[in-house]
DNA sequence: TCCATTTAATTTGTACACGATTAATTAGTG
DNA sequence: CACTAATTAATCGTGTACAAATTAAATGGA
């Protein structure tokens, strides 16, 4: 009589009466923020494609556009990535001529990194990608905006709150 | 007079008057969620390290909770992974003892993968991850119910956006 | 029944991503 | 000035992540 019912289903097993309900994936922030980002770079990969940019590559450029020379560690900490993740990713992009890499002078251990002509004329392509994408975007101008505030808090947050497994 | 200027400032080069201004990286909500993502799997690291759990394969074992057996094909679709990324991760979680693969019998085709006694364990466990992650949030919780509800509708908006690139 | 098609998972190759370690350089202190 | 401490990239090992090609199995006609 107790052992009878232990093989019924398999759908709703072992949880105990009071115990603590396994978390469901589709309540989990984490999984929505996961999932989002992963469908961002899927949408702007046939944008990103035909000027040979990755999606981490483009943020690379986006950040050099903005403030360039750049050292590996100021590219990584404006893209929040480190060292063993930027030194090879911007390795490739010197390969695909779209930035150079150069010892600073002044201290030997930086690496200065700078967009090439090519990598400079990338520039002229950004209006296609930004209105190939914000076409595309399901949601509404002013949620996307009070999305992307809302975000921005909380990765000022989470920065502060991992600010020690560095 | 017309080549004098060309060697200025590095800080905002090339930017033709009425030209089209490269999106900056704060601005940008791909980068936001990119970098959310990021830090929420950085938060996430010192809670699953003890369990032997990688944080994706956090969310495969969640999946596997809601429902077992699950076939590779169906851990996809919960988690928007394709197989050349799963089976991969479900074999270093059947290495680690947590999850059994085996064929259907009545489809050869299809794997079926379903915890373990140690798996299922780690149901217990799951607690003290939640509360644990959840400290470490810096938003309110009313907050984060938005921000829920708004990335579960873009994921639902970007499912459909990116539908045809499978 | 036979075979073309479809489906499911695996394999291969490339590209992130991070923890831990190492090597080179610079800064600081006595 | 010598020598230690701190800083900066690069390297190593492991684990995602996906496109494309492959293998194996099931399915749907002719």
């Amino acid at each position: 009589m107790t052992t009878k019912t232990e093989t019924m289903t398999r759908q709703a097993p072992a949880q105990d009466a009071g115990a603590f309900p396994v978390p469901r994936l589709d309540q989990q922030l984490c999984f929505a923020l996961y999932s989002a980002s992963g469908l961002m770079t899927k949408l702007y990969r046939p944008l990103l494609d035909p000027l040979g940019l990755t999606y981490p590559q483009y943020l690379a450029m986006l950040a050099l556009w903005q403030h360039s020379p750049s050292t590996i560690g100021e590219l990584g900490a404006a893209l929040g990535l480190d060292s063993a993740t930027l030194t090879p990713l911007i390795k490739r992009m010197e390969a695909g001529g779209l930035v150079t890499r150069r010892r600073d002078s002044a201290d030997e251990r930086r690496v200065l990194v700078e967009p090439t002509a090519k990598g400079e004329a990338l520039r002229a392509r950004m209006k296609d990608v930004q209105e190939g994408l914000s076409c595309a975007m399901p949601l509404e101008r002013a949620e996307l905006k009070a999305l992307h505030g809302t975000l921005t808090r909380l990765v000022a947050g989470l920065r502060e709150a991992t600010a020690d497994q560095d």
